[in-house]
DNA sequence: GTGGTCTAGACCACC
DNA sequence: GTGGTCTAGACCACG
């Protein structure tokens, strides 16, 4: 599990902790039962306040994706890759619905879109392969 | 020319405001040397509190995209149009780049994303003939 | 560090709040790399609206001057000290000049003004000392 | 007589109007019962609108520097030029006095304070003589 | 009518 | 605690 925070991405910090942390699940990275990794070390790995990554896990404690374990941690609460696999979706399509919107309202023809978009996707292709 | 906010995108409303200015002037709905919206109209016309409005207005001004002309309201600056054409592209892309790699580093493969995109594209062109 | 707000005298307060911090950087009184006083604490020592302390702290980090330390404050950034101390010569001559302007074309012969000068000048010496 | 006005000097530009007036009493370039310019003569005069003007006379008129005569304009009070001669020196006074203050505290030793206002009084005569 | 400035008070994200 | 944003409502200079 890698978690990656990008500042003034438009989504606050511990928005993009808990998003990232649905993926991870949704995507197996991160197992029903298993320990999410501890408030202090993420914290630390990602040189952000702890106290960001608490507000990040209580809200996903609020939606009942993971659930404290007395004395261990947070663990990834029974039929949570579900919801987190549905959400997965709907999360992403929203954001790039967003943008995409924006760039239309703004004058973007949809064939310059096409092609912008092609590239972006070629070049995270190659970033992946490279590594 | 027609701004359109939505609150939570995760942009600022002045943000939101600023950004719709500069496309509408790269796109040439709003031309050098023309008045833009007046702080109170647009306003009243978004349903927001005419500060809000003013504040985009002076960052563009400090940007020089307006300037004011005193007691007429604020006026599209001489070369405005080259480089909002310009930061257009930069700002779209940008966007949508962030977007794509959450989607990508969130486990979506590219070829999904390639089949997402091209659903949202389909429908907004749709969207945009059936106006 | 030490600020003062004269209302009325032509310059807005979060212009008279902006050239202070630029001298105050310039002077070396407020270093790089240090926290600039806090919104709410400075508006209070001059008994003014935060936001309109907030707001000359916008421009000066829109000038580079400033930059915010994510719940921690306003730091002066690096390099802002050569810059302030360039624009302090510039902001204070150019006020001096136009007010020297105006005496002269408001009649006041250059002896005359010379005479004034000095007089002001030592004032403030006297002021200083007496301090 | 003649008026100049600079926008963004930090004075109001009705206010310049009202200062350059009293000025031109002062200096008898303008006598009592004169009178003064008319406000649509020297808003045209000015490139700025006639109701700034008028502000301005009404000023002077609360003042009792100026008087309606009617149907004629504005005339020269009795007993105006001894006043604004008083006037005078304390308008440019305080300005430069303000200007000199913050320059002061903005730590400009007074030697420097001199020197430049040595520099510019030169450039303020050779302007002058070379008219 | 226009924008510019200021006040007062609120909520949010982050440390 | 910090700054960032937004609302509401006021007064001023200018056209």
């Amino acid at each position: 599990m890698h978690l990656h925070i990008e500042p003034n991405n438009g989504l606050a910090i511990y928005d993009q902790i808990v998003r990232q942390i649905k993926f991870a699940i949704a995507g197996g990275s991160l197992r029903e039962g298993e320990l999410a990794p501890g408030v202090r070390e993420l914290a630390r790995e990602l040189t952000i306040n702890p106290n960001t990554v608490a507000r990040a896990y209580q809200q996903l404690q609020f939606e009942e994706i993971l659930e404290t374990a007395r004395g261990t941690g947070m663990v990834v609460k029974k039929a949570a890759a579900v919801r987190c696999r549905k959400e997965r979706g709907e999360l992403i399509q929203e954001r790039l619905r967003s943008a995409l919107l924006e760039a239309k309202k703004g004058g973007v023809a949809t064939d310059e879109l096409r092609t912008l978009l092609d590239k972006e996707l070629r070049r995270l292709e190659k970033e992946e392969t490279s590594k």
